[in-house]
DNA sequence: TCCTAACCGAGACGGTACGTCCCGTCTTTCA
DNA sequence: TGAAAGACGGGACGTACCGTCTCGGTTAGGA
């Protein structure tokens, strides 16, 4: 109709901005209904019942439940990364502390097997789940551990990435195997047995 | 389907007895709806059609989808536990080179979110899914290490299921966290790594 | 699937039957609906909410919304002929009478716009709305006048449709004119007319 | 509503005054949409699409669908009156021919039923179809037989309505029940029947 | 010339209907 | 009495539409 060729002077784009309310009454709504039942309680009918959302308005923002459900998972087990003390060490007893914390929550191990399906499902896409999401602190300590594995007196030989893989993944192998979550001792026991299955052939003892 | 080309002879209880065929076919056709559409293409629906088999024959097999699901990923990735050589070293880095070929399973990767929905929910029950379906040495590897750590230099203070559970998990979580399997090399390298820290302290190197 | 030879002694079609009260119920709610409603009441949420049959079971009786309102307007509107009397004034007396008692229905005016555009669209297909639905006497008394115009003193060099097509249209035209129906009395004197202009030059009075 | 005396120069509302081009656009864009998919095909959103108008601005002008479609309607087969000859019995087989005609144009098909909910439902409102709006001679045809019918050697003693409601409905009865428009000939028939049925009593021949 | 109100485009939003698919149960007939 | 077939209640999903609303930007007239 208007065929002024005049740029409008973007930094705005046309129509009714979105409501941040909705977008945080869906993700609250579905968040609750996670909690309470599950991933496959997460219903659209329930989700826009729930937050006061039109279901047609949930679409807007996700094109899927899929995506939806994915979005809610990202936002119930997203944790910050937590800041690391500097001593590798210490650093490394903190992973297994936090993942023993992560595995012991009810809320989290209803929703683990949606955060595999995302993992191992579309590796890419911008709203796909990241490990990240679920264990924060595999960059920062592999990055701490190439720094300081040497001054800490641990081997310097291997993937620095790996010490974290060890821990991290003993834990989850022992809730799968058993069941129940690793305790703290357990936890804890299993930081010790990697930090010690570490140290560098010759290097004093701790 | 219909393959009663033997004549269904003669002593059998009232009524028509079950065919055999059916249960084979319902499960074929699972697993290969399974393996074409993942988890969510194996719909009642969908395997009655493919089968052939009626969904209240189905349903005369299976108390309900879950369990039809369950049956068939424990029929999918289903792997009988290997034998060991005696030799505890080498014992766990066969663990390692199994766990990378089940985790390299492009099919296995398909329903390892499913997996751990069994892994995690249903704790009991008799067609629950069972950590032994999908790493089926652990009990016996973790015997092995009590029975014959000591002589093969290696710790015996620590739980002897952790070994397997540390290789386990460490090759785990480097799929989760890469999004592609581990190699054989990474593998054989985990492994390598394990046994190294497992070392009794003062104990001859290998 | 099963391609045995022999016929399985036809009659029956397999599988369960569908139950005849479950037509009943949704076509009487449909027709309630559309009572009190007109043609937009009747939904398809709001029918399966009246007859209590779910959604899909009115989608296996018919193929839309469409289908099935066209089936209720037939329902709704649906006359049977009515008995000639042997008589031909007598009889296109009774037309105009019938007409002019379903133009009075509140109900028929309702859902005519409906059968105008069953008429005027798709002419063909099995659940089709026909003109006989509405004027259910077309055929029999064109029959009629065909046989006994001669006796009767009228013309027979016409199309034997024409009489009830005037009476008919005539008393349509009234209702879409002036927006309320024709009453019984116009109703008469439009069948005098047209039976007075139709008597043959030089034919007695009546 | 703002009743201040001073009349500002010229009677103007203020602000931006409606653009023509866009009504226009509308009712345009309404026709087309009208034509190819039938009333269900003008969607607000199709209109604006096809329009370029936004879908806001329709509302400024119409207040919902209806009112859009009836406008629609109105456009799409108003027809202004023809003018009359004063040859009474000439003007009724014009009667006749025009109605023919716009019983045969395939569009007005489409769009009858429309009319009919038009003229059934809401009797008065501003935008409300009329009959006129699709016979638009009845009223002038009328007043014709009023004046002329004597002078004409027609009966003088019914409605003088009725004559255009014969030759209309009989045409109209003859496209609901034959699917098919009445032909120039069957039009030209009816006429002249009606015309010679409508002679008085002892009147010449014409 | 500037102000102001209405207009215009774009699109969010609540609400609702539609048609499809699925699950688990049931009701038949056939072997 | 098992198996095959399919009806049935119930419910989720994704799409489309309607009518309202809220933005930013434009434009025509009056002050």
């Amino acid at each position: 109709m208007d065929s002024s060729g005049a740029v409008t002077s973007v930094n705005h784009a046309p129509g009714r901005p979105r409501s941040h309310d909705v977008d945080a009454a869906i993700l609250r709504a579905a968040l609750e209904l996670l909690a309470s039942g599950g991933p496959e309680g997460v219903t659209m009918n329930a989700v826009a019942k729930r937050s006061g959302v039109a279901r047609a308005s949930i679409y807007l923002r996700f094109p899927g439940r899929d995506a939806l459900l994915a979005a809610t998972v990202r936002a119930a087990v997203g944790r910050d990364p937590f800041p690391l003390t500097g001593d590798l060490r210490a650093d490394l007893r903190l992973v297994a502390g936090q993942a023993q914390a992560i595995l012991a929550n009810p809320g989290f191990r209803m929703v683990f097997p949606e955060i595999m399906r995302g993992l191992l499902r579309q590796p890419d896409g911008a709203d796909a789940i990241r490990f990240e999401t679920v264990g924060p602190n595999r960059v920062p300590i592999a990055d701490e551990y190439r720094r300081l594995a040497a001054g800490a007196g641990l081997r310097t030989d291997i993937d620095p990435d790996l010490p974290a893989r060890l821990i991290l993944g003993s834990l989850l192998v022992y809730l799968m195997a058993e069941g129940v979550p690793p305790t703290t001792e357990i936890a804890a026991e299993t930081a010790e047995l990697v930090i010690d299955g570490l140290k560098s052939p010759g290097a004093p003892p701790s």
